[in-house]
DNA sequence: GCGGATCAC
DNA sequence: TATGGTGATCCGC
């Protein structure tokens, strides 16, 4: 049993030529396999061409060490797995334990929502490709040293985001290269976002070439407009297209960008569909609860957003490979304390459907690095620092934040990475000297050092163009900046008020508290200074505030099936059609092809007209209540019996965070990522999918 | 709160 | 010869 595991794990050594790179460092070296459409070249050829021209580097070495941590940790993962079966866990209790999670999600599945994922083609390089025609139909990458992304042509060589230059001349030598103009990009960002924002003025940008639009309301507000009343899942589905294709249209001849799209009921199911027919196209999924399936069945594991290199091979270890494999081997994961319910809910294409704006405030941080030859001596690092420190206090001011915590970051020559922090109890990082004092004692502390990276960075920021104190508390949230209405490039650096008081707190680690200071200034008005001052004392000035919604569920409809019911009817009548829907057995759905009823029409249909996705608050939750369970919407709550399972099964032998140890140093720390979780805590790399 | 690590764009 | 910059989140201490 763990020897088909281990053949897949680890390297197992397939390569074939004389050189010893293993497939995991092929694969390693290899950023996106785009496996798409007509590469040049077989794409092994090309992991190879890669990785050949990286072995003997610094870089690689350290890739390699990296490499090989993972290998060691990913064992450690599947001899605790042999061990706990070993002992006697009942896999089935766990298997069934999963299934209730299946219902729950399943249960909540919403499809009523149309979500759209838009993603710019190529999108620094067609930037550059209006600005210089000579490079249409030319292979060409962006940047300096490293690409940020390349043109269609160039990919076609297997050219990508993130390789360096030298590397990607060997897979395309005619390629050229033209230096990245940052403002520009940010320019046609926002041109591109009030686009999409005439069609969902919610729209939720993410990055600067992609967003997320919620095009339910249009479409409602299109169909009222035509008179249009319910319609068939076909015509839906065609509506739903014709719009989308008028997006890009529009994004077209207003920005001359193209630009991709997908549609389905969810975040995530859309992103991963913008990507299917790219550049210039869209994709949309049926928006049926078996198309999802039938969709995700087959979808490997790495297209999850959050699931990257590291986590793909420790999935692969366990035998997952695609979603599917998700729902066959959701026993095994669970035991392992992988997050098996956010594995399933994407497994399931059962996610979240909430498409809000940024607001100006949710900003976490704000940083400045700088990468240079290999520097030792201290006068050389110190000046960096200088320049980093004046560069980041600029940034600052712009942006208007202000910061608790200041972080230091460097590189080794050989490129093992580091940080160091520092939190103020009172102050806040604003000035120039208040940032180079501490960033320059740091430097030093750490210094006998060969560095080749030098950045800062502050986090917990605070929110100058928003009120202060406690009245954000009270404050409606539509009053918050959204994140466009403003910020970064375009707009000329408006001057900040006279808010350059100075506060520097930590000169002589004295801390001092003109947090008052610095607060009156911000709010001018002393007015304010009772709210003010207990505000800071109690953080709440750079609180944000919680939304707890719920998935988007403007009409009462069976998740499952998705026939809509009129609002009157009750939690019973509902809990029984859908105890009939899931009593179809979902497993059985999920590994048997069953064709379905397809976007036809036994679905949808019965609407009773009860049309209004004006009446949204009407229901909030999705789940209305099912079977027994806790209040909590938590799922961790779930996960979190694992521990005292494993070890109640086990008792005491268990070792309960055994396994890593830490073998000298930062070695084992692969515990990060799920699987070396020597414990149970669950790792939730789904941020993005997460209500 | 700190430091390491993974991930996305 | 040679491998970027910005921002977020999670985990174990
Ligand atoms: N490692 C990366 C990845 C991306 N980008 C920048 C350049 C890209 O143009 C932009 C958008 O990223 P995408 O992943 O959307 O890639 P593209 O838009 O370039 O190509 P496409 O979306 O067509 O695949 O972000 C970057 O600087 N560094
Ligand atoms: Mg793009």
């Amino acid at each position: 049993m763990s020897s088909k595991e281990q053949s897949a794990m680890a390297s197992a050594g397939s390569s074939s030529s004389s050189t010893e790179i293993s497939d995991s460092m092929l694969r390693r070296m290899a950023g996106q396999s785009v496996n798409k459409a007509g590469l040049k070249k077989d794409q092994s050829e090309i992991n190879k061409i890669i990785a050949e021209a990286s072995k003997g580097s610094k870089f690689y070495e350290n890739e390699r060490e990296k490499d090989e941590k993972l290998g060691i940790q990913i064992m450690k993962l599947l001899d605790k797995r042999d061990r706990l079966l070993k002992e006697g866990v009942d896999l089935r209790r766990l298997e069934r334990e999963c299934d209730t999670f299946i219902q729950r999600i399943e249960s909540q599945r919403d499809l009523s929502q149309t979500i759209v994922h838009v993603d710019m083609d190529a999108f620094y390089a067609n930037v550059e490709l209006l600005a210089d025609p000579t490079l249409e139909g030319i292979a060409f990458g962006v940047g300096t040293g490293v690409l940020t992304t390349a043109s269609y042509e160039a990919r076609a060589y297997g050219v990508r985001s993130g390789m360096p230059v030298f590397v990607a001349k060997k897979l395309c030598p005619h390629l050229r290269m033209v230096p990245a103009t940052f403002n520009s990009y940010g320019e046609y960002s926002g041109k591109v976002m009030e686009v999409f924002r005439r069609f969902d003025p919610n729209m939720a940008k993410v990055g600067m070439d992609e967003a997320f639009l919620n095009l339910t309301t249009y479409i409602q507000e299109e169909r009222e407009k035509d008179g249009t009343g319910q319609e068939s899942e076909n015509a839906m589905h065609k509506r739903r297209e014709r719009i989308v294709r008028t997006i890009r249209e529009t994004c077209k001849k207003v920005t001359g960008l193209t630009v991709s799209a997908g549609i389905a009921p969810n975040k995530m199911l859309a992103k991963i569909c913008s990507d299917i027919n790219k550049p210039n196209n869209q994709y949309i999924l049926p928006f049926t609860r078996q198309a999802v399936l039938d969709f995700t069945r087959t979808l490997p594991i790495r297209k999850i957003p959050g699931i990257g290199r590291v986590s793909e091979r420790c999935l692969e270890a366990l035998g997952v490979i695609t979603c599917g494999d998700i729902i066959t081997k959701r026993a095994e994961l669970h035991l392992l304390n992988y997050g098996v319910i956010e594995l399933l809910k994407a497994g399931l294409g059962a996610t979240s459907n909430v498409v809000e704006a940024g607001r100006r405030e949710d900003r976490k941080s704000v940083g400045c690095e700088r990468t240079f030859r290999e520097k030792s001596k201290r006068e050389e690092l110190i000046a960096i620092v200088e320049d980093v420190a004046e560069e980041l206090t600029e940034t600052l001011q712009k942006l208007e934040y202000t910061g608790k915590t200041l972080s230091l970051k460097y590189k080794t020559h050989d490129f093992k990475l580091h940080t160091k922090s520092h939190t103020l109890q009172h102050g806040e990082y604003k000035t120039r000297d208040s940032i180079q004092t501490w960033a320059l004692k740091a430097l030093e502390e750490s210094l006998p050092l060969k560095l080749r990276l030098l950045g800062l960075r502050v986090n917990q920021l605070r929110d100058l163009r928003k009120k202060g104190g406690l009245e954000q508390y009270f404050t409606n949230p539509s009053h918050s900046r959204k994140l466009h209405e403003d910020d970064e490039e375009a707009e000329g650096a408006d001057f900040n008020n006279a808010i350059i008081l100075d506060s520097d707190e930590d000169l002589e680690d004295s801390e001092a508290a003109e947090t008052e200071q610095v607060e009156r200034a911000i709010n001018g008005s002393p007015f304010n200074d009772a709210i003010t001052n207990a505000a800071s004392s109690t953080a709440v000035p750079f609180a944000s505030k919680q939304e707890t919604e719920t998935t988007h569920h403007p009409m009462i409809s069976c998740p499952i099936c998705s026939r809509t019911f009129p609002s009157s009817t009750t939690n019973q009548d509902l809990n029984a059609h859908i105890d009939v829907c899931l009593s179809k057995d979902t497993i059985q759905q999920l590994s048997s092809r069953r064709s379905s009823p397809i976007l036809g029409s036994s679905e949808s249909v019965s609407s009773t007209g009860e049309k209004s996705v004006g009446s949204k608050s009407a229901n909030k939750r999705s789940r209305r209540d099912i079977p027994t369970n806790k209040e909590d919407e938590e799922d961790y709550d779930f996960l979190r019996p694992p521990t005292s399972r494993n070890h109640s099964t086990t008792s005491s032998s268990a070792s309960v965070s055994p396994t890593v140890t830490s073998s000298g140093g930062s070695s084992n720390k692969k515990s990060k990522n799920v699987l070396m979780g020597t414990k149970e805590a669950p790792r939730n790399p789904f941020a993005f999918m997460k209500r």
